[in-house]
RNA sequence: GGGCCUAUAGCUCAGCCUGGUUAGAGCGCAUCCCUGAUAAGGAUGAGGUCGUUAGUUCAAAUCUAACUAGGCCCA
């Protein structure tokens, strides 16, 4: 027996009874442990970072890196998915320092690393539970406890073995970078910090003067270069100057003096009486010495610096086109004097901001207090040229709000350009998806990428497993391993957080190593996860090789420079090897206004009110079949998830009720559904709907296989379409035939259902777990069964007839078009007709539409077919040229060939039509080379054209039609009050007609038997009085009551 | 400033890789129909200079280039 279905279902409360079940019976362990003997298919699970409630961008993630393992796991991959946290790291960091009240180092030093660490530790713990809860709601299945975090022992232990090993290939250094540099919190910040406060402020701006040392092109000893500035501060770090290569300069004269500014830029000198001299390109001028400002520093440059170089930065928007360059308080600066092979630095500004003792005059002034008396002996020393105040955008420090400056800073690098060509060569093995984003957004980045600095002077993260000697900074050791640790200090630790670290001293032969104080960049834990998850190479070292590379990873767009690179990076580094054979990108998930999703904005649902109202699979569905799949933004709106349950999500699961209603009513059971016929023995519409499945499933399995998850749920629908305003409406009769007629045509009927939301849930369960369980459990009352334990469906080629759904296509087609006839005509449906006219010459459509002959008429209610051939009688043909066939092959004389096909008569056509062939100019054309249509010519609104035929309705209504219109239109009264009295669909009924119309009477006389079947009428009177309520032009009453006995 | 992506109906998007003369769907709107599985369903209609410009071609929404606007990432 099939159990009776609510028709009123809560798909959300549904879901989460659903939920529920599947903890009851450990259905996500038992998915794994029924194929644990099977092919590893490896999943990576990218870390978020816990913080806050998951957003709909980890939603996305989530859902894609649950139909993908579903999906494998059904056709039979042991697919293991551990839940990762990335639970180091800043955003933590200031979680923890805004709940205790820290505002910068200074207060977390006093307030004692190790209590610091420790709360972020159970901050990360308190963080978790919202992530477990919603994960359930979007029914993603994922090993909670069985989870790893970037914090656990073992993982930081396998970190440290990563960095040894590009340590000893020679792939770690040490070298300044230049930072946001916070000098009241004495601590540089990470990009996103710099950023989080920008303020327009008033600076100084400008114009110095440099003098040429020499000769130098056609610079002269003596020429002055005018140099642009906004930080006169850097001016006493200033090394270079920089200029564009391809930019034009000119040397001006201006009061016997001469100066070389950017030929775009004179007008900068508007107010002075110039005289223009001659100019040079850039790259000429590069090369040129200069005498600097200041001479503190002049010896120490072994004649490399002060020199004019080039930079890629360097522009003519502003300025004079010749830029300070100060590498130590440049990122830019920095990497344009490294370009020029001039690698010194020098920095006379100390960690609190201030200059140090090295710069007469400006000992221990802060440095922005320092730019007036900067400019003071800039004028002094006659260099000064202009100087004015400026509104500019510049960075503060979000957290003392004081003014954030740019700082060479001791860095920790992974020589990644060393690899960077094998990196973009090993790309190409892996398959994106879409293609774009590794073919060319990855791999650009990859050929382009930079060193990457893995250092931060920050507390909650791995330790950079470095000690230094104290005596010699050349002098250092790199640590791999707790056991290494252990031999080279003797102090065996069970924790590699800073605070156990930091105090442990390395003492060789005397001399004494320190650990040098940073913390590794939390991306580099990221990119190490494959390995720290395992603890490998210190466990699992053979289980690991296994399942290296990833089958299969999903992230955002924005993790083409996050992890998706540092995955790259180090596997390139370690094995020479792609970390992940397969990627997922997908787009940004915006506001429904195309905006970002934002907090204090409001302007977007909460998601765990939506998966609430609309249940997890509508909103899985929803994501999977937008454009953020493909890696385009997606706006998301409520609207459309409340479309998918619409479109999706409820037909599927009307379907499904109306079987197990239906099968109820009718005690079908699993047993008796065994008798059913074969398929091909089963009705016309048993083998389309099945050959359609079919289909569908070879479809679905292509595009899973290749990740096209986007190309899935199109499919999809179209399917539910077919099989509920098709299948169903089609063949509803013969579900509800009473029972002994005909028993087995309707067993077949119930076979072909049961069978066809069986496999079709199969094929869905990866996308929609949730429904496709419940059905499964409706079709199969098996207990402690889950679908997601069933083996994926695949196409049973046998039963795909592809003929047949070509004709039952035509069939559409037909119906289609003939309802619109009727339309047109205003005869509704319920009128039956006589006959419908095919009009063609083709005997293969004849023989088509005989085939599905039964289903075009009971479905337009027409007693008979007929077909004419006749054509010419009712259309007439146009003739153009195939352009795609005949177009390469005439050229230039198609438009002329065009317009001779335009000037044919019928007759010349038909005879083109019998010789299948032309001759025109030099040219042979067969009739397959041209676009044969057809248009109207009979100008009856009975007649219409389909595709390249016609059909005809016989409109004439004799008596008999009519008098069955009563009866359906009777029918359709009674069914309606049978409804809104809340029969059920197996109560039998007493009908009572009320009328004193001979005609009405007469219908209702002759179609008795009908209208009884049809309203399960078991006693039939029939009143002679006038009615009440008119049908059609008569007075006529319905009555009906409900009949205690069934039988 | 650089890399990548996007621009098609009022809205959300297919189509573009592989050029072909009638550019599709859903939602919304209008009109109508049907309904004892359905929070439904169906039909018809209005609505498009396919971002702009130039080029290649017999032929461009489709290929190329430039430009404009938006997005992501980087500087």
């Amino acid at each position: 027996m099939f159990k009776r279905i609510e028709n009123n279902i809560d798909f959300a409360k549904n879901e989460d009874k659903i939920s529920n079940y599947w903890s009851d019976i450990d259905a996500f362990q038992k998915s794994l442990e029924i194929r644990k003997e099977s092919k590893i298919f490896r999943f990576y699970d990218g870390p978020p970072f816990p913080t806050g409630s998951p957003h709909y961008g980890n939603l996305l993630a989530g859902v894609i890196k649950d139909i993908v393992p579903r999906y494998w796991t059904m056709r039979g991959y042991f697919v293991e998915r551990r839940f990762g946290w990335d639970v180091h790291g800043l955003p933590i960091e200031m979680e923890v320092q805004k709940e205790l009240g820290l505002e910068d180092p200074q207060d977390i030093d006093d307030y004692g690393i190790d209590k610091f660490n420790e709360a972020c530790r159970s901050q990360v713990q308190t963080n978790t539970e919202n992530w477990e809860k919603i994960t359930r709601k979007i029914g993603r299945w994922v090993d909670f406890e069985n989870d790893y975090k970037t914090m656990d022992v073992g993982f930081m232990e396998s970190v440290w073995w990563v960095f040894k090993v590009l340590f000893d290939k020679n792939l770690i250094y040490k070298d300044y970078k230049v930072l946001p540099y916070s000098w009241a919190a004495s601590t540089p910040l990470s990009n996103f910090e710099a950023n989080m406060d920008y303020r327009d402020v008033e600076d100084p701006s400008i114009f110095f003067k440099l003098k040429a040392r020499k000769d130098f092109n056609k610079v002269s000893k003596d020429d002055y270069f005018l140099v642009w500035t906004t930080t006169p501060w850097c001016i006493p770090g200033n090394l270079a100057i920089a200029v564009g290569k391809d930019i034009e300069y000119s040397r001006v004269e201006i009061e016997n003096e001469f100066y070389w500014i950017a030929t775009e830029r004179l007008h900068e000198l508007d107010e002075f009486d110039i005289k223009e001299i001659e100019t040079s390109i850039g790259k000429d001028l590069i090369g040129a010495e200069y005498v600097p400002a200041y001479s503190e520093f002049e010896d120490e440059n072994l004649g490399k610096a002060f020199k004019l170089i080039h930079s890629d930065d360097t522009n003519t928007a502003s300025g004079s086109g010749l830029v300070s360059q100060a590498p130590a308080y440049g990122e830019s600066d920095f990497y344009s004097l490294k370009n020029a092979g001039i690698s010194v630095i020098v920095d006379p500004v100390t960690l609190a901001g201030k200059f140090d003792t090295t710069v007469k005059g400006l000992e221990d002034m802060y440095v922005k207090d320092a730019d007036v008396k900067i400019i003071e002996q800039l004028d002094e020393r006659g260099l000064l040229f202009s100087s004015k105040r400026e509104m500019h955008s510049y960075p503060f420090c979000w957290r003392t709000g004081t003014p954030l400056i740019y700082k060479a800073i001791p860095t920790w690098f992974v020589n990644v350009e060393k690899i960077s060509e094998r990196m973009v060569e090993l790309n190409s093995q892996t398959h994106w998806v879409p293609g774009f984003i590794g073919e060319k957004r990855f791999s650009n980045w990859l050929a382009d990428a930079r060193d990457w600095a893995i250092s931060r002077n920050r507390y909650w993260g791995s330790c950079i497993p470095i000690w230094i000697n104290d005596d010699d900074p050349e002098d250092i050791i790199c640590v791999g391993s707790i056991e290494e640790l252990k031999d080279l200090s003797g102090v065996e630790v069970t924790d590699l957080h800073k605070h156990f670290l930091d105090e442990i001293k390395i003492d060789i032969n005397g001399k004494t190593y320190t650990r040098t104080p940073e913390v590794l960049d939390c991306w580099f834990e990221s990119g190490s996860m494959p390995y720290g998850q395992q603890h490998y190479p210190f466990e699992n070292a053979d289980e690991f090789m296994d399942g290296f590379p990833a089958d299969f990873i999903a992230e955002g767009l924005d993790q083409t420079r996050g992890w998706f690179y540092t995955l790259t990076v180090l596997a390139v580094a370690l094995f020479d090897s792609v970390a992940f054979k397969n990627c997922i990108t997908t787009g940004m998930i915006l506001a429904e206004d195309g905006r970002k999703m934002s907090k204090s904005l409001k302007n977007y649902p909460d998601p765990e009110d939506l998966l609430n109202k609309y249940g997890g699979d509508s909103l899985r569905a929803y994501l999977i079949n937008s454009p953020v799949v493909r890696g385009e933004p997606l706006k998301f709106s409520e609207e459309g998830v409340k479309l998918v349950t619409r479109n999706v999500i409820l037909p599927l699961w009307n379907s499904f009720s109306f079987f197990s209603n239906y099968a109820n009513a009718d005690n079908i059971t699993n047993e008796e559904l065994s008798k059913a016929s074969p398929v091909n023995e089963r009705s016309l519409m048993d083998q389309w709907i099945v050959s359609s499945l079919q289909s569908l499933i070879k479809t679905v399995n292509e595009k899973m296989e290749n990740y096209y998850l986007y190309e899935v749920i199109p499919p999809l629908i179209d399917f539910i379409d077919e099989l509920t305003n098709w299948y169903v409406r089609t063949n509803r009769k013969r579900f509800w035939k009473e029972k002994d007629t005909n028993d087995i045509d309707k067993l077949n009927a119930f076979k072909t259902l049961h069978e066809v939301l069986l496999e079709f849930s199969k094929t869905m369960a990866p996308v929609l777990p949730f429904i496709c369980e419940e059905i499964y459990q409706g079709l199969t009352n098996e207990d402690n069964k889950s679908i997601h334990l069933e083996n994926y469906p695949e196409a049973n080629l046998d039963v795909i007839n592809q003929e047949l759904e070509r004709q039952v296509k035509i069939a559409k087609n037909i119906i289609r078009t003939a309802r619109n006839v009727r339309l047109n005509l205003n005869l509704p449906n319920k009128q039956p007709l006589q006959k419908i006219s095919i009009i063609s010459n083709s005997k293969s459509l004849k023989n088509d539409i005989e085939a599905v002959k039964d289903i075009i008429l009971d479905e337009l209610n027409i007693k008979d077919i007929e077909y004419i051939n006749k054509v010419e009688e009712w259309y007439k043909y146009e003739c153009k040229p195939d352009f795609s066939k005949l177009g390469p092959k005439m050229g230039k004389g198609i438009g002329k060939f065009s317009a001779y096909l335009e000037k044919l008569s019928q007759k010349e056509i038909k005879t083109l039509i019998k010789k299948q062939t032309l001759i025109f100019e030099e040219y042979d054309v067969s009739l397959s080379e041209l676009d044969l249509r057809i248009v109207r010519e009979n100008i009856s609104d009975s007649h219409e054209i389909v595709d390249n035929f016609s059909i005809n309705l016989d409109t004439e209504i004799n008596d008999e039609l009519y008098f069955e219109r009563i009866s359906r239109e009777i029918v359709s009264v009674v069914q309606n009050q049978r409804k809104e009295l809340g029969f059920d669909i197996t109560d039998r009924i007493k009908l009572e007609i009320i009328s004193d119309d001979n005609k009405a009477l007469k219908g209702v006389e002759m179609f008795q038997n009908y209208i009884c079947k049809e309203t399960l009428t078991k006693e039939f009177n029939i009143t002679q009085k006038k009615g009440k309520n008119t049908l059609l032009d008569f007075n006529l009453d319905t009555n009906i009551e409900k009949l205690t006995n069934k039988s």
